[in-house]
DNA sequence: AAAGATCCGTAACCTACGTTACCAAAGGAG
DNA sequence: CTCCTTTGGTAACGTAGGTTACGGATCTTT
């Protein structure tokens, strides 16, 4: 098996594929890879998305352009990502950024059309296909759900709610530093000790060192109504 | 067609089947439909999930539970509305919010298992549901960018600059009311009126009522860094 | 044990911005 | 035109929380 052929084994997409399918898959599937010097652009921002890519090797970058022409890089794809695989499917059927080879690349493209049709032989290809998405979904959630508190005192109890309800107690031991915690919970860690002290002050709850309790269980959970 | 077939046909899941097709779709997998008093649980919270939903009739309420037992109302499911779409196939596999009644409702139940086997003879059925999954991904994509402005400016020259991307002109009219723009910025108008007269002070734009100009488009993007 | 280095709490300061209040301009309705 | 409602600007105030600085505690290295 060639080395580009077990890069893509890796890839989230063939998960739990065995060397002879995904070696059969690939022999049913158009062979379609692409070769990228340095700083070749894979594809533009607005530019239609008929395929998936997976990074066969090297590194490609995934930028953002302003209108004066700036551009910030948002993210790294490295062996084994994919990209596209959110557009192919939606509405919008054009890149939303620009891709760019940051090394010399490689990419394997699989053609959306195709991906529906080989399902038949190959459900699990699918069912990946779809877990990623799923799971794309889940991670966002989270991500909203902490971006929208719009206070520190709000993450800091979701965060203190979360470990109790882990561990199941109203006394429990903080498994992170404070600076780890302030980090987490994106605060400096100055900010994240006066909150702390206030609530304290104001019966909430009750800490020396990591040895946490908390006191007032309804009191801290209407914060989150405010 | 029944009507629980007909509210079934106009959920995005079934979106550009046939009657007829709907009908040979229904007659192959289980028939599964329950249904529900007021007040009865659909899903209890950290619950396997194993089908999809879609609600034929009534008004299905998503809840979250505190700790405490509080809960609150995050959304409510109508008729031909899905759920359980993004956790089925991922890897929590269980509700991450409570599923309750709120008037008498019917529920058509669609197993995991059976969308993939189906799925040879309707593919349209996957594409759907890949399809529902890659909108919402977007959706959240978009409001994470818009929640992860951290100051006011930012969401203020994001908006801006959306209206030049489409009009293409450094100097255009503001399509709406500040009444209307600080809605859309999640900001209270005084305090969108100050910052623009602060922007305009800075020599950043320039404005009279709603005819706007972009003095330093340069400058204005810089303000992302930040 | 001495000397750094790292972690943590506290306090002073400052800025962004929500809140409230008030007034002017603009738009309808009679 | 007059009266009233809606919209918009401005200013005063308060608060959350970022920033910086510093001093004490703990941990590490030699």
């Amino acid at each position: 098996m060639e080395k580009w052929q077990s890069t893509i084994l890796q890839s989230k997409l063939f998960r739990g594929f065995t060397e002879s399918e995904l070696e059969r898959f690939l022999s049913k599937a158009s062979a379609n890879r692409e070769q990228y010097q340095k700083g070749q652009i894979v594809a533009n921002e607005e530019t239609p998305c008929t395929h998936i890519g997976i990074v066969v090797s090297g590194v490609i970058d995934v930028q953002k352009t302003y209108p004066s022409g700036k551009f910030i890089t948002i993210n790294h794809l490295r062996e084994g990502e994919l990209f596209g695989e959110v557009i192919v499917f939606s509405d919008r059927k054009t890149f939303p950024a620009t891709l760019i080879a940051q090394t010399e690349s490689e990419v394997y493209f699989l053609k959306k059309e195709e991906i529906m049709q080989l399902n038949q032989e190959f459900p699990l290809l699918m069912e990946n296909f779809v877990q990623i998405l799923s799971q794309k979904i889940l991670n966002l959630n989270q991500r909203v759900k902490s971006l929208s508190y719009h206070t520190l005192r709000q993450r800091i109890v979701d965060y203190i709610l979360e470990i109790y309800k882990i561990q199941s107690t109203l006394m429990f031991q903080l498994p992170v530093s404070r600076k780890q915690m302030a980090e987490r919970l994106g605060t400096p860690r100055p900010s994240l000790s006066r909150e702390l002290a206030k609530m304290k002050d104001e019966g909430l709850i009750d800490y020396e060192k990591n040895s946490f309790k908390i006191l007032d269980l309804e009191q801290l959970e209407t914060i989150f109504f405010e």
